[in-house]
DNA sequence: CTTGGAATGTCAACAAAGCTGACGTATTGT
DNA sequence: ACAATACGTCAGCTTTGTTGACATTCCAAG
């Protein structure tokens, strides 16, 4: 794309003011409250919290992810992945099976419980961004899927694009 | 560009597959995560937190904005935000003066130390949010926001929208 | 005018969930 | 044999959310 610096800078950089950016900054604080308004909800009910929430989506999303894997992903320490997924475990939501080609790994997947309970969650959040889609149509979904990779880290937007194409 | 969406699909209904879905959560949480990463690495070596900077945020743009406003933007509850808050007026980055007409209010303003911390954290912020809009076009950006504002809860769009057009 | 209730804000105590550091155990690989 | 890896756990700290109790101030009904 440019490189900031094109001849005509009127349209390219006034969108660019300090208000701008601001407003994109607001909209990003506002909006994830509302992308976490309604899992939080279902959450609060069963006692956990969005820590459990984040640990559900990603072993559902890639069953039998190890321990290790998931730590990286989601950036926590493993003390703090520990103590939701020993509640998980013990609520009887994830199994955790030693590895057969390495036994000191734990792979993880979603039991049954713990299958709709992913399926609730993922529902109520799944609801409000296919109404935000639909209420912004198929372009500003792309501009929007767009500018959030653009604010990844870059070691992040590696996690995010290994799952990226799992669709054909 | 590879959304991982077929060419011919992107006017229709089908893009809003599950998959589509569950890319778009996972680009918000991602995202998310890039968003808050600078000023947090500010934050963190002046013993602040995220908490702090959503205080500092929007007094800087509403000036003299009383705790109870402060409170219902934030979303949180008032002992919350006044721990926040009373380490920000004892550290002299914020200024409490009690109301003319009420005198149960307290105004709240930044000093000139914390107008000075509010642009150290915003600069770094709107650096990665202008890189982010740059990279995406101002295409994006535009689908970026209406996706966002689609997003967010009927009340929290109310706060959002009441700055919205500050600018000309 | 008084007085009781609503509104605003503060203090105290507690919980969720992140962090660091240290240590134990089983397993792997050199 | 031994170092490194993967995982679990204990102890303790921080941030930031919560509820409950309380002081101050305003306003309106009696």
């Amino acid at each position: 794309m440019s490189d900031g610096l094109p001849p005509q800078m009127g349209q390219s950089l006034l969108f660019l003011t300090d208000e701008q950016l601001r407003k994109g900054i607001e909209a990003m604080f506002f909006a994830y409250r509302g992308f976490t308004a309604d899992p939080d909800r279902i959450l609060m009910q069963k006692s956990y919290g969005r820590a459990h929430h984040r640990a559900i989506h990603f072993i559902h999303r890639s069953p039998g992810t190890t321990v290790n894997n998931l730590l990286s992903i989601l950036g926590v320490t493993k003390q703090s992945l520990n103590r939701v997924l020993r509640t998980l475990i013990e609520d009887g939501l994830v199994a955790s099976t030693v590895g057969q080609r390495d036994k000191r790994e734990r792979h993880l997947h979603l039991t049954d419980a713990g299958a709709a309970l992913e399926r609730e969650l993922s529902d109520a959040q799944r609801d409000r961004m296919r109404a935000a889609y639909r209420a912004a149509g198929p372009n500003a979904v792309a501009g929007f899927r767009q500018v959030l990779e653009a604010m990844m880290d870059e070691e992040t937007r590696h996690h995010y694009e290994a799952m990226k194409d799992r669709m054909e």
